[in-house]
DNA sequence: CTCCCCGAAAAGATATCATCTTTAGTATCT
DNA sequence: AGATACTAAAGATGATATCTTTTCGGGGAG
């Protein structure tokens, strides 16, 4: 049944025949698993292609195979493969397009697949707001203090537009957390690391978006004031001073936040605000207030 | 310590049952997609699952039935079924079991899981090890600062049985080194965040274990004496001093492996390095300086 | 240039067999 | 009679084969 899976067009789409002609020799399965060792055959073929990938013997972009072609490179069946491609999927490591031309190919990094991965894990966790407002406190700690170091000129100039774009949105509630939200990722991204971009965006990922109660004009301007502040030191690149001022605006962030959590708690069910279309059936001592995106 | 808030063990057939009779209404497809918002039909019985357990609808341990069981309730074949459970199982979100009394569940968090997937990312997105040992200290520092204010008197002994442990390893370099990040991880696990203890075991599974050839006897010795200072910090409760020795001690491990990585480069013997097409970021730095798991 | 058609490939469905795992039940030994 | 060990059945995933449907891309006709 197999029909001529090599050499479809050698001229044209050349990153695809490449890619195909040296995964013909780089990513068969080695060894011919004797008695195999492991478990599933569909785990088997992930397990090849991510070490495959953490020995540089692929790298973002390159060509997989279509679903026939891993099921006859690996000598399986159709599903199989397709197993397999579900949880390369998954895992962030392949990219899968429908119809001609398609197929599987290596993804490039996913930092939104990531973070919710994240999310997930922390949900399952039950981690509490707390907890993550800290981690957010280490995080941005850190990136305000590399930012002071490493900010290039184009990045204090768009760290400067974040700001008055955010100061343009105040009174609007979600705009403004939306704008203080990209201000503080892009204080990150100023960092030049991007695994505390990464943390960053996950941690805000966790908490879905919902209204901000306590964030009134008044709010808002203090936190625009801080913002403004923490905007100065990283241009005069005063790291160290960035990193304080950044550590007690977190924390003042986790204050407003418990101290909502609780005034929400004691008023208890007065209004039915609570958008919450239905009342949970496990939550007596729910842990987990909904927090903000950023401020 | 604390694991698994609620649901200490449902005692198996009850769970089920009941989780089932539960599933059927709280699972079913709420709105009946007419002209199905988007993707495939798999990727909605994802979405649906995960937005359950997000809303609480669905807590870790939970049973989500057998593939035929998604299949009836979703109204899809096997197949279909089978593709959720493949991604969700790669999410982390199933676990999967064979045979009689089998199907899935909710998972528990699993860390490892999640230290993988963040591996991955970061492979994909091409890190260096100056941003992992960046965003360990991050992580680090506010660990030691947490530790500090909230370890109980349990987990202050256990650092100092975890700390003689490591000093009876000294000499025996993989050895000490395993040691020492178990020291590491203590003291996050003491500061009593959940977040920051899956992060800092995410950043030590990136790097594979390896050889750690400047740890001499001589630098563990000193070593040892920094993380001696730092649990007599954290027994005096002394939040901001812990937090300082954390970043001069994680900066010094940083400066360390600069350094081995520079010597290894300059004595090197060329390297494959060219064959890689993307020129990674940030000049030239090899991507991947393999780093230890913790000194 | 646009529209339509065709082919490649994934998405989905159905049927069937193989394998694993738990449970129950029976037989045997003590 | 009771405890242990072996065996068989049931329930579930694992895997294969063979289809139809949908989606995407490209090439050709108008």
């Amino acid at each position: 049944m197999p029909q001529s899976p090599p050499s479809p067009h050698p001229s044209r789409s050349s990153s695809r025949a490449e890619g195909a002609a040296g995964l013909a020799r780089e990513l068969a399965p080695r060894g011919a698993f004797p008695a195999g060792r492991g478990g599933s055959l569909s785990s088997r073929i992930v397990a090849e292609i991510r070490d495959a990938l953490f020995d540089k013997r692929l790298a973002p972009g390159d060509f997989l195979g279509t679903e026939s072609d891993l099921a006859t490179r690996f000598e399986v069946s159709r599903i199989v493969a397709r197993d397999a491609l579900r949880t390369l999927q998954a895992l962030g490591i392949a990219e899968i397009r429908m119809g001609k031309g398609g197929g599987a190919r290596v993804a490039r990094g996913n930092t939104a697949l990531f973070a919710e991965a994240l999310a997930v894990q922390l949900e399952l966790t039950g981690v509490s707001a707390e907890e993550i407002v800290d981690a957010q406190r280490a995080v941005e700690c850190l990136a305000a203090e590399l930012a002071a170091e490493r900010a290039t000129a184009a990045e204090r100039a768009r760290l400067t537009e974040l700001l008055a774009v955010a100061e343009r949105r105040i009174g609007d509630r979600a705009a403004y957390t939306r704008a203080c939200r990209d201000f503080h990722i892009g204080i990150a991204e100023s960092s030049h690391n991007r695994v505390l971009v990464v943390q960053l965006v996950s941690l805000q990922h966790v908490p879905w978006p919902k209204e901000n109660r306590t964030l009134t004009p008044k709010v808002a301007r203090h936190i625009h004031e801080v913002h403004r502040q923490l905007l100065a030191l990283i241009e005069q690149r005063d790291s160290g001073g960035a990193r304080r001022l950044m550590d007690e605006h977190v924390r003042m962030i986790r204050a407003r936040r418990s101290a909502e959590r609780d005034s929400k708690r004691s008023a208890g069910r007065d209004g039915r605000e609570s958008a919450d279309r239905d009342d949970r059936q496990r939550g007596t001592s729910d842990p987990r207030t909904p927090i903000e995106a950023c401020c």
